[in-house]
Parts: structure tokens; C-alpha cells; sequence
DNA sequence: CGTACATCCTCTAGTGACTAGAGGAGCAAG
DNA sequence: CTTGCTCCTCTAGTCACTAGAGGATGTACG
């Protein structure tokens, strides 16, 4: 059925870049495919499935690990799948997180650049409220690596 | 007037980690400080203030080239503050654009794990999600690095 | 058939912002 | 005086890629 698919066209149907196509592999994420009579890569449709998998969980912003597993269940229709929920929901908590800390760092943001007098530093809004910590309503619980 | 604080104490009252204290010396954020007969870092008030400026940055979520700038701004206090208004501004649409994103995101796995059958994987909508891209109302512009 | 050019290969090293650990020296309290 | 904490330097590791060198292969056109 499937002839082998380049490397260079598996990449831009699923949207995942030729060396991190590479990567993927070096890692062990993605199956080492087959290679042509002149060492290139051959891939089929399961490989471009599993790619697009990865990159659209990448996107949601789940960790290569989490992906891992996620695909290590999808092999495996029979198994419960109260593990890839969980990973959903802890990944959904993570999220809603990020939301509250960045609104919070938007108000901020906002108060900061509003108060701005758009004058000389020593009289700015934005320098202030760096400097001084006491001034400011946002206090991040875990610092963001978002 | 300011005797010398140890990098440990300089450390806890700033909320910066030791190693992250040496790392942003090492990379020129922090000047060096002067040390002691028994070769330990004493700093003062001021480099007290510099790293509760850089870690309260850091925490909004500015990179260390901005804190840079930002921190040299700090040093002139007679320049025009436009500088760091800009910096700020961009980084309040870098924030309010993230916080779509996740929001978007937060709605998808909510999806995801309100429609899972808890069941077996096989029809388990987590799984289904990430597998069948078509399926999926989220789909990031900027690939999250969030 | 030749030649240009795109695509592919492997390999190493770099990114940002730290973090971890080895191996050793100084210092304060009991 | 010894125990244990803090400090020192240095190297290497983290994550998820990205960049570049240097070379091989495949394809389109004249």
C-alpha cells in the first residue's frame, strides 16, 4: 500500500520540521523508519499519523514524556485509559494556572504602562514598580515558566 | 554603613537561589561583588534591591536581555522612560495573546476530559483528540512556548 | 550525458535560564 | 576540637529543539 514517504514530505504534511523529525527519532519517540537503497528515510501513513499526533500534543503543550505515554496507549485500545486522562486533567489544572498568574501579570502590566508619564525614568510608572516590590499587587506562586 | 551579606542571606531575602545569584554574576547581570579575607561574596543594599528587581522581572515573565536593558535604565535616571514603556507594552500583547491561547487550550482539554468514557481506550476521547486533528477546535498559531 | 540545485545524510555544538553534583575550604557553635 | 553548615570553583546536565559544517544522493533541464 504505502510507498515510502521523504522525509522532506512527511515533514510538511504533519507540520513537524526535518530536524526535529531527526530528533524525534534519536529519542525514541518516533520509530526508526526504514531507509532507501541511498540511506534516506522512508516513511508511511502510520508514521505520519503518529507524527501529527505528536505535534498536535505538542501544540496543546504536553512534555515529550507525557507524550510517550499518550502514544504507548494508543497502541494499546484495550487498556483503561485512566491514565491518559489524567494526564488531561493534572495537564488542565497546570493550564488554568497559567491563566489566573498571566491575568494577574496582565493587570500589572497594565498599571505599569497606564501610569507611565511617558517622561524622564525617574518619574516612570513601569521602573517603579519593578524596582519596588511593595507596590505591586502580582506575586507569582510558582515562578512562570509559561 | 551597609556591612557585608552573604550570599546565602542576600539569597533569602531576595528569593533568588544561590546558584541563580552566581549564574546572573556570571553572565553580567549582577556585578561582581567585592569578598572577603576568606574569599566569600559580601554584597550590600544595593545588590539587594538589583536582585529583587531582577527576580520581581523575571517573574513577570521578562527575558534577561529586557532586564538588562531595563536595569540600565534604572541607572540613568534622566534618560526618557520611553524605552521602557515599550518594553513593557510589547510584553503586555505577548501576555494578553498567550492567555487567548491558553484560554482556547483550557476549553479543548476540558473537551478531552469531560468526554472521556472512562472506559477503554479504544473509545476514549483524550486519545481521539490528539489522534484525529480534524477534530480539534484549538489550533495554535505560535506553537505555545508557554 | 552533464550540470545545477534541491534534498537528504551524519555529526557537533549552541540556545535560555537555570540546576545538580563533585571535591574542597572556611567558619561558628558546642 | 570537632561537627556540620555555608561557601568556593568547576563541569556537566536539563528541555526541546535549532544551526551549521561537510558531504552524498536524487531530479529537472539543456
Amino acid at each position: 500500500m504505502s510507498q515510502g514517504i521523504t522525509i522532506g514530505n512527511v515533514s510538511s504534511a504533519s507540520g513537524v520540521k526535518v530536524p526535529t523529525i531527526r530528533y524525534y527519532e534519536q529519542i525514541g519517540l518516533l520509530p526508526s523508519p526504514p531507509r532507501t537503497e541511498g540511506n534516506r528515510r522512508s516513511y508511511d501513513a502510520t508514521d505520519l499519523e503518529r507524527l501529527t499526533f505528536i505535534r498536535h500534543s505538542r501544540e496543546l503543550g504536553f512534555e515529550i514524556d507525557e507524550i510517550r505515554t499518550l502514544l504507548s496507549l494508543q497502541d494499546q485500545p484495550n487498556v483503561s485509559c485512566e491514565e491518559a486522562d489524567q494526564i488531561a486533567s493534572k495537564h488542565l489544572v497546570d493550564v488554568k494556572q497559567k491563566i489566573a498568574s498571566l491575568t494577574a501579570l496582565q493587570h500589572e502590566l497594565e498599571r505599569m504602562v497606564e501610569g507611565c508619564s511617558h517622561g524622564r525614568v525617574e518619574t516612570c510608572k513601569v521602573i517603579d514598580i519593578l524596582a519596588d516590590h511593595g507596590k505591586c499587587r502580582f506575586h507569582a506562586d510558582h515562578p512562570p515558566h509559561l
